[in-house]
DNA sequence: TAGTAAACGTGAAAAAAATCTCAATAGGGG
DNA sequence: CCCCTATTGAGATTTTTTTCACGTTTACTA
């Protein structure tokens, strides 16, 4: 499977977005890459070509199957796979995402939480259990977790993402809710 | 003032977090396009490219100043400007939203929260007073406000998007955390 | 069943973005 | 004060991304 650039995945993202939640589970259940192109604001010929890195034909006349392109989408940005991740900080955001059950749409499992705050500790939220700090380390070893969320206040959050980094981690997840770029 | 590319504004914000959030405060307050280029994993030409397209000069041998680069990029990024937002939704992401108070620094204000829940109308968070549903056409209204915080569970989301437009909304900002792209 | 038009796939062209190269400039050391 | 080197600015080049143009496929209609 060749290496899909980034521009490319990001499109293919909004355009499963789109096809997902949008209600096409009924027939006909197939759509141009016009209608695709004008609902998300790119050209059609990027549509087509998108899909066709992907694997993806569609008929003439016709369109594409809106099943299947979900499928191909989902195999290529690797939604079946299982990615299991920690979340650090059960604050109101680590909360928020907890419940937030969407992630699992996209192969991401939240397996434990963790905080610093005695009295949460012990405690679930959306049935995941909080642990104490220095379970942490050890839960990320021996599962092999690759993936942290991390809903901390920016003063600790260096910290803490050094300590998640030593415990294994490779990627982190920051939720110090920046990225802005308003329109 | 000439428009600026995506990928350009989002480099920008990329150079503004670095700068703003590491600890360039103290002197010498320099920097050169090779640190930032390395600590962003971003070609050093790339950097002075965008620098100089927002007219900024760097000086031989030096590199360029570091408060100077960080008032350019507020400048063109529209920091200065006071956006006024609402936030509709107060569960814990939007509270969570509502605590976070790093909008200020990128200009964004919110000004009102609205909830459906009547227990929770008529509280406040974080300094915010939170309104009933029917309160939000007039404040939006009144204050023509452009910009609308989103955090409401999926299943009305749209609808309340509807709503938002038809009071004059003309950005809202979805916080149905997806955005995933794992990289 | 043939004609027509909607939609596709794809190579070529155009546009945009990233990278390379190098002369010019500015501190720092002798 | 002059040389040496780090660093910049900008033109040239390369690579990537988007758009265009057109031949092909498919469904519908008469």
């Amino acid at each position: 499977m060749a290496k899909l650039r980034r521009v490319v995945l990001e499109r293919l993202m909004r355009y499963y977005r789109f096809l997902s939640e949008s209600s096409f589970k009924k027939p006909p259940q197939t759509i141009t890459s016009a209608q695709i192109a004008e609902a998300l604001d790119i050209d059609p010929t990027q549509v087509r070509k998108d899909f066709s890195t992907i694997g993806l034909l569609g008929i003439g006349r016709v369109g594409f199957d809106v099943c299947e392109v979900c499928r191909a989408i989902r195999f290529h940005l690797g939604f079946d796979q299982r990615y299991e991740a920690v979340l650090v900080g059960t604050g109101h955001l680590g909360t928020a995402l907890l419940a937030y059950s969407g992630f699992e749409s996209y192969g991401l499992h939240i397996v434990a939480a963790f905080d610093s705050d005695s009295d949460k500790v012990g405690g679930e939220i959306a049935g995941c259990k909080v642990k104490p700090m220095r379970a942490m380390k050890p839960c990320i070893k021996r599962r092999g977790i690759r993936l942290a969320i991390l809903t901390a206040p920016h003063e600790v959050a260096q910290k803490l993402a050094d300590r998640l980094v030593s415990a294994g981690i490779k990627a982190i997840w920051n939720f110090a809710p920046t990225r802005l770029t308003v329109p």
